[in-house]
DNA sequence: AGCACTCTTTTACGCAATGTAGAAATATCG
DNA sequence: CGATATTTCTACATTGCGTAAAAGAGTGCT
């Protein structure tokens, strides 16, 4: 898949918790509002980050309008699971590594595991 | 954490899969061996790459044997686990991030799972 | 149409990671 | 001690990313 840098991945973050499609000046606004950065990109770095974005197809970009809009091209949540799968692999010892992820995770989420697998079952 | 380069991660999965410590010449060897690339490295290179594993931490290193030996310093699933742990973040959304994730497993992996969370439970 | 303004594309530079390995230093063995 | 094996140092090319100026293109106004 594609790993992201720190800039890419605050893009990322923000089209994510977007309902509205951004043009790349909503997000150098959003970018600056952030952390007190007070950073104040230039417009063309988040177009270059924006243009890296849609290569890798995180990104769509609507073209027709005339600020051209962008949207995630999937949810967090798909992406994060997509990078779960490129970690876990497609090895035999899948089945080990969740073995061993499982004894890490706290009994609040164990059970919380427990309820999802129970309500996927059944379909 | 540290993500790894091609040869890095081949170097890795060569120590990994084994039980014993390697030296750059095995490592050579071994990695001539894999897929018919027929590319036969120099060992220096190999050393290189060593020596950045061990500044990341996935190798150990032993210094008294002359040969240097060289020995993964945590299991692959331990580390994929690893992995996983980054990729989920600390985020919020965890729940929802392993909601999807299992809801695209097979079936079989999902009675796996459940398995492994009965025998996890209980303690 | 021509112009000013906005937006996008092109080009570019610096830095870090990685693959790659020669040259130089150092340890070992006989 | 000298030849040989091994490691360390130094180096270079490539690629990804942050960053943005410069150049090109679309839009609307008059």
């Amino acid at each position: 898949m594609a790993s992201l840098g720190d800039l890419e991945r605050s893009v990322m973050d923000l089209l994510w918790d977007s309902a509205e499609p951004l043009t790349a000046n909503d997000l150098r606004d959003d970018l600056a509002a952030l952390g007190t950065d007070a950073k104040e990109l230039a417009v063309t770095t988040v177009l270059t980050v924006l243009a890296r974005l849609e290569k890798k197809g995180l990104v769509i970009r609507e073209r027709t309008t005339r600020p051209h809009r962008y949207t995630a091209s999937s949810s967090r949540e798909d992406h994060t699971v997509g990078l779960l799968n490129e970690a876990l692999g497609t090895a035999q010892d899948r089945e080990a590594v969740l073995a061993r992820f499982i004894g890490g995770i706290s009994a609040d989420e164990a059970a919380s595991l427990r309820a999802i697998l129970d309500t996927v079952k059944s379909a």
